[in-house]
DNA sequence: CAGTATCCACACCGATACTG
DNA sequence: CAGTATCGGTGTGGATACTG
């Protein structure tokens, strides 16, 4: 939503780099791993090996990964214990949190559209 | 919504089977073409050739193959012309638009932690 | 002009082995 | 326990050529 008063010049400089900003977001977000993870914290913190049995079907290295990328955007947090063995522990951040927010929106179109959607594909496929 | 009156479980199949939906059409419309076309014909009619130079890089391949999955998912009408040369134009259905809704949802949240990411990105790669 | 088919380079992801 | 490195099968996307 753009509440745009009646002003001179818009930023556009502002909102391309926004968008753009969105699009590499979003493709590093967009995938079913990230948002499952996402979805598995929640306002919980988790280890990894707890996280890893709440995420079912994912791999060691895909979890690694997509951690590391939701640490880098600064959506989750990595608590280091240095005890032995390592305790390891994942958070969201406030930020996180927020994102975790506008993808139950797209959910909540996902919800109302259902009905839709599956009508249109039966529609298309036929 | 839908009314099941069940003992104490409400509708976990329903819940589950939009969750798996939702993740279904996330991973199709969550890659940077699709965003940029959805974006690109906003509520604007537009053939084709003036979407291909509207969304700027897509090939030829990713423009029909995304265009044919929005069609599919009932996001996109594609109305043909029946002449010579072909006339082919695309818009966003009601749906379609709602989801932009939701898109846009999306870059008010990267718009509003733009300086949080930055700042993490530039922390982490350091 | 719009769409389909084919080829090929490259990224992705899982499995596995190894380190602190 | 948590993390890194490596290898190989699979899928994705771009360039090109061809059809109606």
């Amino acid at each position: 939503m753009v509440t745009k008063q009646f002003t001179g010049s818009p930023d556009e400089a502002d909102i391309r780099r926004a968008d753009s900003l969105a699009r590499e977001i979003f493709s590093d977000v967009a995938n079913k791993w990230a948002l499952l993870i996402i979805e598995a914290l929640g306002e919980r913190t988790l280890r990894f090996g707890e996280l890893r049995k709440e995420v079912d079907g994912i791999s060691h290295k895909m979890l690694t990964q997509n951690l590391r990328m939701l640490e880098r955007n600064g959506l989750a947090d990595r608590r280091v214990h240095p005890t032995v063995p390592p305790r390891v522990e994942y958070r969201l951040t406030e930020a996180g949190r927020a994102l975790r927010e506008t993808v139950h929106t797209m959910c909540d179109w996902t919800h109302r559209y259902l009905g839709h959607i599956e009508a249109s594909r039966g529609r298309f496929d036929a």
